[in-house]
DNA sequence: TTTCCACCTGCGAATATTCGCAGGAAGGTC
DNA sequence: GACCTTCCTGCGAATATTCGCAGGTGGAAA
């Protein structure tokens, strides 16, 4: 038995995309696994830095990884309206989608199974594979609407 | 007749939800309406001060008036992948969707009459009120596919 | 027209995020 | 294990965007 049988998934995403498996990758990976919810670039750093503070990790670095990771669609983005962005974990399985009230910032979500026919509607149509899972979808809350 | 009938629609929007009509938030909103297509702030922060040099308007007060308009729904902002918004007129009529390739960047329109129901099923069981008009979806182009 | 107050603006500073470059390390190959 | 190529990282600088505050101005009321 070999280590190799101990990596993650994402790990092997990474390298299946010829990608290399860093020491600063795993362990910005871990925070954001760790993080339950959303967690912006900053505290996904903070928390790097806190379960190991000889990791030596720069902020450029949680960006470019959170970046990496979205495109491999492992994370999600979703922009708040304070400015500062959130990534949370993008699992295949929990599809969910964002509301995020314009007027107050909360973001709710929701599920909408619906979505997955508009999926391939736009993929016949224009050849285009959108990203509908963890899609943000911004309008103003039930509280704020009153 | 007054003058005030030549007030613009937006003028009036502004004015009906307790806004004031400032000189800047005039040409700002000049320079979207003659941006064709899509506008960085400073994109429009130049373009207003090429039309008029002596206007004296800062970049802080583009980013804010635009920031007011998006929350009145009369422009619409799209990030882009290279890190810089950009923000186009929304009147109701012209609907349309961005399809914002998360590889190269590019951005290209549809039109998904489909998202209509899905505004309405939103509103019904969460009674959050979409902006579904101008929706960005994210995903990999035809091109980057390949 | 004058007054008055809340809203708006400019400015500079604070944040958030990206970029460029020189050095470091992953992983394939021998 | 040594080597080599390419990708990755850290750092500091450049950009993008937001904030706080003191002063300016729109527009309602007197």
């Amino acid at each position: 038995m070999t280590l190799v049988s101990c990596e993650s998934e994402v790990e092997q995403a990474l390298r299946a995309s010829g990608r290399r498996v860093t020491v600063q990758r795993s362990k910005i990976l871990a925070a954001v696994r760790h993080s339950d919810g959303h967690a912006s670039a900053d505290q996904i750093f903070e928390r790097v830095r806190i379960e190991d503070p000889h990791a030596g990790i720069s902020l450029s670095t949680v960006y470019r990884t959170l970046g990496t990771l979205r495109q491999m669609q492992l994370v999600s983005e979703l922009d708040s309206v304070s400015g500062t962005a959130t990534y949370e974990r993008a699992d295949s399985e929990s599809s969910h989608h964002h509301l995020v009230c314009r007027e107050c910032g909360e973001a709710t979500e929701v599920e909408l199974p619906a979505l997955g026919r508009i999926e391939v509607e736009i993929e016949e149509r224009t050849g285009f594979e959108p990203d509908i899972r963890h899609l943000g979808i911004s309008g103003l809350c039930a509280a704020c609407r009153g």
